[in-house]
DNA sequence: CGCCTATTTCTATTTTTATGGAATAATGCT
DNA sequence: AGCATTATTCCATAAAAATAGAAATAGGCG
C-alpha cells in the first residue's frame, strides 16, 4: 500500500461525521444502508452527506449500489482491512518489545507487506 | 475509544507528510528521533515540521523528551495500538457473519444505543 | 552574562474542508 | 407524460488546515 494512498483512507476516517457513517455501514454488515437512511439516522442534509459519502467512495473505503431509486452504500471490508493491515505493520515494526506474537491487532495479520517509498 | 478520539487520531495520521513522520518514528523504535532530524530527514522548514509534531502529539499518537536542547520523538505504540484495535473491532464487526442476529441492520430502523458517543 | 543550538510561536497567505440551500438529475409508478 | 422519491451537483460561505519566513524562547556552555 503507498503511503499516499493510506493517508487519504485515514483522512477520510479521520473525520467525526465520516466516521460515524462509516462505523454505520460497518456494523450493518453486507446488507448495506441506503443513503437516505443514513441520512435520517444521523440528521444531515442530503448534500452534506452526499459529500461525505462521495469523500468514503473516493478513496475506496465504501462501495454502492443501485438498487431503483435507492442507492444502497457498503462497507468496502477489504480496504479496510488492508488499511488495518498497513497500520499496524508500521505500528509494529520496530517497538524493541516482543512483537513476535503480533497481539498488535487482532485482525491484523494480513499482508499488507509493501514498498511504499 | 470515543468516537471523537479516534476521528482525531485518524485526521492526525490522515496527512502525507504527517504519516511519514509517524512512519519515521514507529521505524526508529524507542530510541525515537530528535525534531532536528526529522526535519533533515524530511527536509521540511522547522515551523512547518513543528505544527505537524504538535498535532500528533496533542492526538497522543507521539510523545516528546527533552535530552539537553534537543526534543526526541517517539511514536506512541499503546495508543497506536489502541486505535488499530478500535478500526479492526469497527471493520471486522459484522463482516462474513450472518446477519440474522443483529437488529443494526439496514434499511430499517436503528436505535441509537450506542456507548460511545 | 552572552552566545550558540534547537525548537516553537507569531504572522501571513494560500488551499482545502465542511456545511447546506436550491436546482438538477435518475428512477419508478400510475 | 406527469409526478413523487431519491440522491447528486451547483453555488456560496465559513472555518480549518498547510505552508513557511521571521522573531522569540528554551537550554546548555564558556
Amino acid at each position: 500500500m503507498k503511503i499516499e494512498i493510506a493517508a487519504k483512507q485515514l483522512d477520510s476516517l479521520g473525520n467525526p461525521t465520516r466516521l460515524q457513517i462509516f462505523r454505520l455501514l460497518v456494523r450493518a454488515g453486507q446488507t448495506g444502508v441506503s443513503v437516505g437512511t443514513i441520512q435520517t439516522r444521523m440528521g444531515l442534509p442530503g448534500s452534506t452527506l452526499s459529500h461525505h459519502l462521495k469523500r468514503l467512495v473516493e478513496t475506496g473505503l465504501v462501495t454502492q449500489e443501485r438498487v431503483a431509486t435507492t442507492l444502497v452504500c457498503r462497507a468496502a471490508y477489504p480496504q479496510m482491512r488492508a488499511l488495518i493491515g498497513y497500520l499496524a505493520d508500521e505500528c509494529c515494526a520496530d517497538e524493541g518489545v516482543t512483537v513476535a506474537d503480533s497481539d498488535c491487532v487482532g485482525a491484523a495479520g494480513l499482508e499488507a507487506n509493501e514498498s511504499d517509498g
